[in-house]
DNA sequence: TCGTTTACTGACTACTGGTCATTTCTTAAC
DNA sequence: GTTAAGAAATGACCAGTAGTCAGTAAACGA
């Protein structure tokens, strides 16, 4: 009998509806200023389940940072597919991280404080992407700077590994920087954050090229 | 008489000896693991007590990032003064951070929690110096850039203010990186932090000079 | 129908940032 | 030396919240 079968896919069910519930709600008021009742109240369950379901608060949150890393990289993938040569490909897969972080500000958030804040967790998809891995196991950073240095777009004398840890770091970096001090890179360097981006682009252009 | 000018000093006397207890416990257990009530243990204080000099918990830690930047300034000074042209100061500032980060993890760690979690402060130097000032008011950064870009060994077609942005963000974003993927970045990558560090330096230089 | 397993619940605990009425200490005037 | 006013320090207390667990309800199989 299928009995088992449908419990199994009911308790899968839950565990999501959990994670949607988590995801309004983290999403809408960051990893501190939420609560597990609140989570609860949303997904119309008691506090308890939800750690039957999830070892803790911070497990939880590793969900939702999880979905923001795939969609990220779903991004990647399609800037990847449009463009020929390799240089061109990277550029595009930084034009991807902005267009990303302009549209799903929230999941970038919760990205970033993942990022600084719970170091102890294990969360494959991020963590493994800023090494050349994502979740499936491709290397795209690495395989395109390859790409690029064998079309010729891309210099020679560059590491591919090192140089797509740099970027990754780079990128994350500037970001952030640009996250927090929006509003005073204005007033105090008249910079708009599109330019700064725009002038990273041409930097990492000139840096890379051939 | 002297009264009032002795009781002044007094309490900046008890002011800094909550911000030496404070740094003692925030550096050795971080944020979220130190609680007020061992901080005032430590200061042979009450709890209440912390609360007439400081505002908040975040306010106190605040204190130890500060201190924290200054070091980093002074490190950032002194590092500029061998170098002769623009280019050998930048990479000077580069080493420094580097040097200061070894010395100092848990400053370092300190200041990248403050950078990433609490927003809503005013912490001018640390602010300010990402933005090219430093609390004196230095622009250290665009003046070492300017410099360079004058004596020839910076490429002139770059723009100074931007680029001190840039730099700043970047450092910070490998930094992080290393900070955090340590050891995975000698598994999955076979790269040592200090070759990925000097790898960067070497980048940065193809990519500033003239 | 009934015993058993599974899923769920919510009152409870432990902890901690921050408060404030009360106590203790200091000072200066008499 | 006494005392009253003011300053400094205290610690019991409060509110909020992550996480637990004994107990309840539902689903199941016999």
């Amino acid at each position: 009998m299928g009995t088992a079968e449908r419990k199994e896919r009911e308790k899968e069910q839950r565990r999501l509806s959990i994670i949607e519930a988590a995801e309004k709600v983290f999403l809408s008021n960051g990893f501190d200023n939420t609560t597990m009742d609140e989570i609860a109240d949303v997904a119309e369950l008691s506090k308890g389940t939800l750690y039957l379901y999830f070892k803790s608060k911070e497990e939880l949150f590793l969900e939702i940072v999880k979905k923001g890393s795939q969609i990220l990289n779903s991004y990647f993938k399609k800037a990847v597919e449009k463009e020929k040569n390799g240089l061109d490909k990277v550029k595009a897969i930084g034009e991807a991280f902005i267009k990303f972080y302009n549209k799903h500000k929230e999941y970038h958030e919760a990205m970033m404080f993942d990022h600084s804040r719970l170091h102890n967790f294990e969360s494959k998809d991020v963590k493994a992407k800023c090494v050349g891995k994502d979740s499936e196991g491709d290397t795209i950073f690495v395989d395109v700077i390859n790409e690029g240095i064998a079309d010729g777009s891309i210099r020679k004398d560059i590491d591919p590994v090192k140089t797509s840890l740099l970027l990754w770091g780079q990128t994350m970096g500037v970001l952030q920087l640009i996250q927090m001090r929006g509003k005073s890179l204005e007033v105090e360097c008249k910079t708009k954050p599109e330019d700064l981006m725009s002038y990273f682009f041409e930097y990492t252009g000139h840096a890379l090229k051939a």
